[in-house]
RNA sequence: GCGCCCUUAGCUCAGAUGGAUAGAGCACGAGACUUCUAAUCUUGAGGCCGGUGGUUCGAAUCCACCAGGGCGCGCCA
C-alpha cells in the first residue's frame, strides 16, 4: 500500500495511458497528474491525462478519455470513472479502498506523511542575523520560515541540515567591540575615559542599547583595569570576541523562545581565518572566472563620487547575472560577495549539492549573483541554491501599525512579540502568508480565543478530538475497527482532506512553501469542525453513539487519525498541539 | 534609468507549478440557539483576478508592453 493515494492511482493511469498510447514520451508523462477533485460532484480524483495526451497521441481529448475510462474502471479500487469538461477524467473510489487508508494512518501515526527516503542531504540556512544584539522583529519570519521548511522538507524525506551564519568578521563586529570596551571602562566607573573614547571614535559609538552593559561589565570582571589607556591592538580582538560569544547567547535564547534550534553555527571569521576564501576564489579563478576590469556606473543612478575604478571581477554574467560582481574593494581587501562565495563553496565543500538560503527581502537584489557563483562553483556536478526571501513583517496592534523605531523607544524585540502571543501563535501566524508576500501580523487576532485566529481554530480542532477520544476511554482495536459505517458527506470530505496530507507535504517541499501547511490546517480543522457541528443538528452524527458500539468504534478511528494528521502537520509548524482549551 | 518581488471580494489573504462555475476568514444582510459535542451555527449577497495585447484545446497562473506599491543598484554587511 502506497502512502501517497495520488501517486498510487497516477501510477495506474501511467499504466493504463502507457499500453492504450505505446509511443508517448516520457516528458508528456511526466505532465500526468492525478489530483484532488476540487468538488465532491466531481469524484475523490481526477487526472488531466487525456489533455495532456491529446496533441502527442493525435486524438482529441474525450476521445481519450474514454479508452482511459474502460481501463480505469477495471481496476478493483475504482468505483467509476468517467470523462467529463475538456478532458478530464473523474475517479471514484471505491469506498472501502478509501476507508483502508484509516488503518493506514493509525499505524503511522504522526509519521503519516514522511515521504520515502530521498538520500539527498540539503542545507538550510536561515535567521543569520548579525551577532551584535538582540533579534527583534524583522528576523522573526526567516527564522519562522527557514524552521518550517527545514522541517517541512525532512518531512518529504531529504536529509536536511539546519544552519546559522555567524557573520562575526568585518565592520559590525569590530564597531561591537568598540562598543564592549565603552561598556568596560563605565563598568569600572571611568565614565569620564568611556567618554573621551567614545569621542575618539571615527563614526561614534553604535549599538547603543541597554543590552550592552551588562557585557561591558562581565569584560570588566574578566579583565579588571588591565585594558585601560590601551591601544586597540591590545584588546580589539578580545572584545569582539568577547562580545559576539555573548550576543550569540542572546540570540540563542531569543531562538529558543521561539522553539528554533539550529544543527550547525557556522563562523564567517573561522572561514576566513582558515583561508576559506583564498579557497573559494581560487575554484573561480581556475575557472578562469575571475578578472581584473572597471564597471560602468549604474545607469540612470551615477553615485556622486563615482570614479572609474579597476577592481577584481567574477564573471557572474556568465552565469545569468547582469553584470559581474566585484569581489575584492579598492584597498585589496575582500568584499561581503568573497566570503559569502567562500561560505557556500564551504557547504559545497561539506558535501551539500542542494542549498536553500532564506533571506530578508531587502537581499532580494543578491540572489542572481550568489546562484550565479554556486553554479560556477558547482563545476561538472550540478548544485542548486534556492533562494526564499521574506518580506516585511508590520506589527498591528487596535487597527495601528506598531512603530519599529530604536530611537523612539518602541521597537519591538523578537521577545517581546513571543511574551505577548505565545510562541504558538507567532509561529502559526507567520506561515499564514507566502513568505514573499507582505504581511500584517495583528496582535490583538493573535492572541482571540475565537475562529478569527487561525492558530485556536486549529488547535481547538485537535483539543476537540482529543476530547471526545478522552470521553469515549479506553477503546482497544481501532486499527481492525468495521469502517463500513462511515459514509456521511461531511466524514467523507474530512478522509479526502487526510488522505490528501502526503500529496501536500510533497508538493509544499517541492515549492518550498511552508504556508501551504498553514492553510491545509486550517482547512482540514474546518473539515472536523463541520463534521461535529453536524452532529448538533443531527445526533446520530455524533462520535460516541451509545448504542452502536461498531458505529462509535468507526467514528474514534477517524478521529484519532484526524488528531494525528493535525499533530504530523503542527510539527512541521514547529507549533504545539494542545489537549485541552482552558 | 535598470533589476527583482507584489497588485485577486469593502478589509486581510489563499489559489496545488496551465484545468472544470476563481475560494476562505473578517465586515455586511437574513435566519437558528431550553448548552446537547455551541469560547456559536446555517445561509445570502459581494469579482473585468491592476490594464492592454499575445501564446493554446484552456490563462488569475506563461510571454510582451503599460500603470501603481515595495526592495535593491561598485569600497555597508
Amino acid at each position: 500500500m502506497t502512502e501517497n493515494l495520488f501517486a498510487h492511482v497516477r501510477s495506474w493511469v501511467l499504466q493504463d495511458m502507457s499500453a492504450a498510447f505505446p509511443g508517448l514520451p516520457t516528458d508528456v508523462l511526466a505532465k500526468i497528474e492525478v489530483a484532488p477533485s476540487r468538488d465532491a460532484a466531481h469524484g475523490d480524483m481526477a487526472t488531466n491525462a487525456a489533455m495532456v495526451a491529446a496533441k502527442p497521441a493525435g486524438k482529441n481529448p474525450r476521445e481519450i478519455a474514454a479508452l482511459l475510462v474502460d481501463a480505469l474502471v477495471k481496476r478493483a479500487g475504482i468505483a467509476k470513472a468517467e470523462a467529463a469538461g475538456p478532458g478530464f477524467v473523474n475517479i471514484t473510489l471505491e469506498a472501502a479502498f478509501l476507508l483502508q487508508q484509516i488503518p493506514v494512518i493509525l499505524a503511522a501515526k504522526e509519521a503519516y506523511g514522511q515521504g520515502t527516503d530521498k538520500g539527498q542531504k540539503i542545507n538550510i540556512e536561515y535567521v543569520s542575523a548579525n551577532p551584535t544584539g538582540p533579534l527583534h522583529v524583522g528576523h522573526c519570519r526567516g527564522a519562522v520560515v527557514g524552521d518550517a521548511l527545514a522541517n517541512l522538507i525532512a518531512k518529504a524525506g531529504y536529509d536536511v541540515t539546519k544552519e546559522y551564519y555567524i557573520n562575526d568578521a568585518g565592520a559590525q563586529v569590530i564597531a561591537l567591540g568598540r562598543v564592549v570596551y565603552f561598556r568596560y571602562l563605565q563598568a569600572l566607573g571611568l565614565a569620564d575615559k568611556a567618554d573621551a573614547y567614545a569621542a575618539s571614535v571615527p563614526g561614534g559609538m553604535q549599538y547603543g542599547g541597554a543590552y550592552l552593559e551588562p557585557v561591558g561589565a562581565a569584560f570588566a570582571a574578566l579583565h579588571g583595569t588591565a585594558l585601560v589607556d590601551k591601544p586597540e591592538s591590545e584588546w580589539l580582538d578580545a572584545a569582539r570576541q568577547f562580545g559576539v560569544a555573548k550576543m550569540l547567547d542572546l540570540i540563542r535564547d531569543d531562538l529558543a523562545a521561539l522553539r528554533v534550534y539550529f544543527d550547525v553555527f557556522s563562523s564567517e571569521d573561522a572561514l576566513v581565518q582558515s583561508g576559506g576564501v583564498t579557497r573559494g576564489l581560487a575554484i573561480l579563478e581556475q575557472a578562469g572566472l575571475i578578472y581584473r576590469g572597471v564597471l560602468e556606473p549604474p545607469k540612470g543612478k551615477t553615485p556622486d563620487d563615482w570614479e572609474p575604478r579597476e577592481q577584481l571581477l567574477f564573471r557572474a554574467t556568465a552565469y545569468g547575472d547582469d553584470v559581474d560582481r566585484p569581489v575584492a574593494k579598492s584597498d585589496g581587501s575582500n568584499t561581503y560577495f568573497a566570503n559569502d562565495i567562500a561560505y557556500h563553496a564551504d557547504k559545497m565543500r561539506r558535501g551539500y549539492r542542494q542549498m536553500i538560503d532564506v533571506w530578508g527581502a531587502d537581499h532580494g537584489g543578491y540572489v542572481k549573483r550568489m546562484q550565479a557563483a554556486v553554479k560556477a562553483l558547482a563545476g561538472e556536478t550540478p548544485a542548486s541554491l534556492d533562494i526564499v526571501l521574506c518580506q516585511i513583517v508590520r506589527v498591528m496592534k487596535d487597527g495601528a501599525p506598531v512603530r519599529m523605531s530604536k530611537r523612539a523607544g518602541t521597537f519591538v524585540e523578537l521577545r517581546d512579540l513571543i511574551d505577548e502571543v505565545g510562541p504558538d501563535a507567532v509561529r502559526f501566524i507567520m506561515l499564514m502568508r507566502k513568505s514573499d508576500a507582505q504581511m500584517e501580523f495583528d496582535l490583538n487576532a493573535a492572541v482571540a480565543q475565537t475562529r478569527d485566529n487561525p492558530v485556536f481554530y486549529v488547535q481547538y480542532a485537535h483539543a476537540r478530538a482529543r476530547s471526545v477520544l478522552r470521553a469515549a476511554g479506553e477503546v482497544t482495536g481501532l486499527a481492525q475497527a468495521d469502517l463500513t459505517s462511515l459514509a456521511a458527506p461531511e466524514e467523507l470530505a474530512l478522509i479526502r482532506k487526510l488522505i490528501s496530507w502526503p500529496r501536500m507535504v510533497d508538493s509544499a517541499a517541492e515549492a518550498r512553501e511552508p504556508h501551504r501547511i498553514a492553510f491545509f490546517l486550517y482547512e482540514l480543522a474546518g473539515d472536523f469542525h463541520a463534521l461535529w457541528n453536524a452532529g448538533r443538528d443531527d445526533a446520530a452524527l455524533r462520535f460516541i453513539q451509545a448504542e452502536k458500539p461498531v458505529e462509535t468504534k468507526a467514528r474514534l478511528a477517524l478521529v484519532t487519525a484526524t488528531a494525528m494528521v493535525i499533530r504530523s502537520g503542527l510539527a512541521v509548524l514547529g507549533v504545539q498541539p494542545v489537549e485541552e482549551m482552558r
